[in-house]
DNA sequence: GCAGTACCGGAAAATGAATTTCCGGTTAGT
DNA sequence: ACTAACCGGAAATTCATTTTCCGGTACTGC
C-alpha cells in the first residue's frame, strides 16, 4: 500500500499487513461517520492500534486520506456498473449509486489537486476521472429516459452529495443523533432531482473548475 | 449591544457606536459567505477595523456570534410574518422563508446551549424558540393545504438548511465558485419537499434534542 | 483650541488542537 | 533463541486562532 518492499529485504510481516488493513477499515468508517477532518488519534482509537503504527504505514495523514478515497471511488464505480446491469431503468440505477455515495460518503473523498502543494497521486486522479465519467454517462441515460431533471449535471450532483451531513455529528462522548439526517436529506434531494422539477434552478450548472475549486478549499486536497 | 453604559459615566462616543454597527454588518456578511468559523481577523478585515476594536466591543468571539445570530433569527421571524401576510398560499410563504434563511444562512446561526459551558443568553433562547414555533405554524398550514410533504417537520427543515454549502467556499485569494451552489441545492430541496413526495423518508422525523445536539457539536454553541 | 478620556490598530503573547516524531519494549519468523 | 520488524503512546512540533496589551490618535465637552 505505500510500502514497496525493496527486493533484497525481508518481506513485510504478516501482522503488519493485517494492521494496514485494519487501519484502512477504521479510517473508512470514521471518515464516513464524522467527516474526513477527524484526527488520526480517532482513527487509531477505532482501529485498536496506536498512532505510531499508522505513521509507520502511511507517511502522513494526507496519504491515508488518499488511499481511502481511491478505494471509495473504485468501489463506487463498481456499484455503478452493477446497478446499470441489474436495474430495470436508469433512474433506479442512479438512486442506487446515490445511496451508495451517501453511505460511504465517497464524494467527500473526492480529492483533486491542491494549488501549491503536492499533486494528487496518479491513481487517485485516474479513479476520480473514471467515476466522474461513469456518473455522467448514467445521468445522461436517466435524462434521456425522462426520469432525471435536465438542468443538473454530474458536478452538481457530486457537490450536493458532498454537503450531506455526516452520519454522526457527535463528539464521541454523546450518543449522537437519533435521526438519520443523511438518509432523510438524501431522499428529499432525490425527489427534487426527479424530472421535470418545478423550481427553476438559479444560474447555470456547476463546472469542473467549480468542483476542483470546491474540493481544494474545502478539503485542501 | 453588550456594553451597558454605567449610569454615571460618559456616554459612548459616536464613532464607537458606528463602529459596532460596522462590525456587526461585516460579521453577518462574512459568516454568510464563508461559514461562521472564519477568524475574527477576517471579520476585522471586512469591517475595515482592527481586531482590537472588535474585542473592545465584544468580550469574545462567541458574543459576536450570538449577537449576529439573534439579529438573523428576529429578522427571519419578521420575514415569515410578512410572507404569511403577503403571499397567496402557505407554500409560497414557506419557500420565501426558506430562501431568506439560505440567503442569510440564519439557520447556521441557530445556537443552542452547550453542554458544560456558558448558556446561550436569554435573548438568543427567546429568538430561537420564537422562530421555531413560527416556522412550525407555517409548515402546519402548508401541510394542511397539501403543498408540503407530510413527513417532515420544522427540525428536519432547519437541519437541511444548515447543511447548505456556504455562498463562497474560497480562501479569499481565489475567485470562488462561479456557480450558485446554495441556490441550486435549495431549489432541488424545495422540489423534494413538495407534497406528496415519491421517496419514503427513512426513520422518523428529527426532534428538538436532535437539533440541539447537532448545533452543540457542530457549532459548539 | 485644549484637556482629557475614549478609542483604535495591530504586533505579540497565549491557547488549543492537531500532526508527527521517537524510542523503549514486543513479537513474528527462522 | 536470536534478530529485524514492529508497536504504543507520550512528548515534541506545528499551525491557526483567539485574546491581550499598549503606544498613539481623535472625539467631545468646555
Amino acid at each position: 500500500m505505500s510500502e514497496v518492499v525493496p527486493s533484497g529485504a525481508r518481506p513485510q510481516r504478516a501482522d503488519a499487513r493485517e494492521n494496514v488493513r485494519q487501519i484502512l477499515r477504521a479510517a473508512r468508517a470514521v471518515f464516513a461517520d464524522r467527516g474526513y477532518e477527524v484526527s488520526i488519534e480517532e482513527v487509531a482509537r477505532r482501529s485498536g492500534l496506536g498512532m505510531g503504527t499508522i505513521y509507520r504505514h502511511f507517511p502522513n495523514k494526507r496519504a491515508l486520506v488518499e488511499e481511502v478515497a481511491i478505494g471509495h471511488m473504485r468501489e463506487t464505480s463498481e456499484v455503478l456498473a452493477r446497478a446499470l446491469a441489474d436495474e430495470p431503468d436508469a433512474w433506479s440505477a442512479f438512486t442506487r449509486v446515490m445511496r451508495h455515495m451517501a453511505e460511504v460518503r465517497s464524494s467527500q473523498m473526492f480529492p483533486v489537486s491542491r494549488r501549491r502543494t503536492t499533486e494528487s497521486g496518479p491513481a487517485l486522479v485516474a479513479a476520480r476521472d473514471a467515476l466522474l465519467s461513469d456518473l455522467d454517462g448514467l445521468m445522461d441515460r436517466a435524462q434521456r429516459e425522462g426520469s432525471l431533471r435536465a438542468d443538473v449535471n454530474a458536478y452538481d450532483v457530486v457537490l450536493m452529495m458532498v454537503s450531506l451531513p455526516p452520519r454522526i455529528a457527535d463528539d464521541g462522548a454523546g450518543g449522537g443523533l437519533s435521526v438519520d439526517l443523511t438518509g432523510r436529506q438524501l431522499s428529499v434531494l432525490l425527489d427534487g432531482l426527479r424530472a421535470p422539477g418545478a423550481e427553476q434552478l438559479p444560474g447555470s450548472a456547476a463546472t469542473r473548475p467549480d468542483l476542483d475549486e470546491f474540493f481544494r478549499t474545502r478539503f485542501g486536497i
